[in-house]
DNA sequence: GTCTATATAGCGATAGAC
DNA sequence: GTCTATCGCTATATAGAC
């Protein structure tokens, strides 16, 4: 897609950070069975308590072929986490909230979202990318782009639309995505982040989002 | 479960969890060196990729030395969190706050707990908790019950003190708590967390603060 | 491309002199 | 208590046969 060659004039900036595009080894292959250990050993155990011994043996595969393919420790744990992002972000179809109203459509959308970021695997990912941020800062920073920023990104867009419409009064679009999105996560993901307390069901879920819709609709309702 | 020993009556769960109490050691001791190279080097490198060497050699002291007094890199790295968390987690005077309209008094300790947690030296404990989550789960609980939930419990005070005073309309106060807690952080920690951008100017975190306030103090606004 | 076997270095932890 | 020197192990990475 696009990759070290695009850098050139003003490209925005979605289109200039997400490094983590990677292509995809066809599955069932050698590099797959690698970067589905890899992906396995890392997000369970994180970087340094990983061997390639141990990514070699977990794939099946000597380690010299594990070599062959991904040419040190650093560059298979950048295409795992590339590969994972990849998988975890498919973008769902935001779109069908944009025709409810405001907070159904956040009700909806956040629901969605905090079932995503608690899930292990998201989990395991993020508690990676965090305590591996000072080794790799242009990873952590693809995965912000890809992560995080990307989500803020599409309620920036939802914030604007109820706007437009009367729904909520926002003056600054984006830092109420950012309100919004910390509100649904609130506590429970740093919880979860630190194992403190197991995954939450779907009706905790329901619970903290409405809480939070409800706090967020009133605090921005429109004035009169 | 947890500390083996002391699960008997109905102790509360600030008495029970709490793992992080350690003696300081004297001021200049060979203890206090090497705790504090351990402080700086895990704190800027995470556990894995701190040696027990780097450690002796920037503490200025033998390997042995350094084994004299803490008998493995675990037991080092949970003395040093230890020792970090008590340093860092002073309980400031949050009883000011409670003398003021709700208002000011969320702004007052709200932009002191934003200053707090993006403060370095918090954000490197925080990421490396996080990133070690797994191989140290007690240490992990540990860190949860001392930071965080220490001051959800503190925001709950405020939050229970306001309702009584009619000052905001809130059904469960931990949850707002929380919720206050998700809003003044929002998304500027987790930039932070992840390596993406600088740390904050005063300004802009009381602008951070004063956003939420104002969303907070709205959605909870007693009806009538 | 993939394997077995190995090189080389750094790790956590210890022995023994002082 | 503190040091120097070293053990034993495992890590990343590579050489060479097939």
């Amino acid at each position: 897609m696009r990759n070290a060659v695009r850098a050139r004039n003003g490209a925005p900036d979605e289109a200039r950070m997400n490094t983590l595009v990677a292509p995809t080894p066809e599955a069932g292959s050698k590099p797959a069975q690698i970067l589905e250990a890899a992906g396995a050993l890392f997000l369970e155990n994180g970087y340094g308590a990983v061997s390639m011994d141990a990514v070699a043996k977990r794939a099946n595969v000597s380690k010299a072929t594990l070599y062959a393919h991904f040419g040190s420790k650093d560059e298979l744990f950048r295409a795992m986490m590339a590969r994972e992002c990849a998988t975890l972000l498919t973008a769902s179809t935001w779109e069908e909230a944009r025709s409810l109203p405001i907070a159904d459509g956040l009700r909806l959308v956040g629901e969605r979202f905090v079932t995503f970021v608690t899930s292990p695997k998201a989990l395991a990912g993020h508690r990676v990318i965090l305590g591996e941020a000072h080794r790799f800062p242009e990873l952590s920073r693809a995965f912000f782009e890809a992560g995080p920023a990307h989500t803020i990104r599409l309620f920036t867009g939802i914030m604007q639309e109820a706007q437009r419409r009367d729904e909520l009064s926002i003056t600054d679009p984006a830092l109420a995505a950012e309100q919004f999105l910390a509100l649904i996560k609130a506590n429970m993901h740093m919880k979860l982040l630190l194992c403190v307390t197991e995954r939450p069901t779907q009706e905790e879920i329901r619970h903290y989002v409405n809480a939070a819709v409800e706090l967020f609709v009133k605090g921005y309702a429109p004035a009169g």
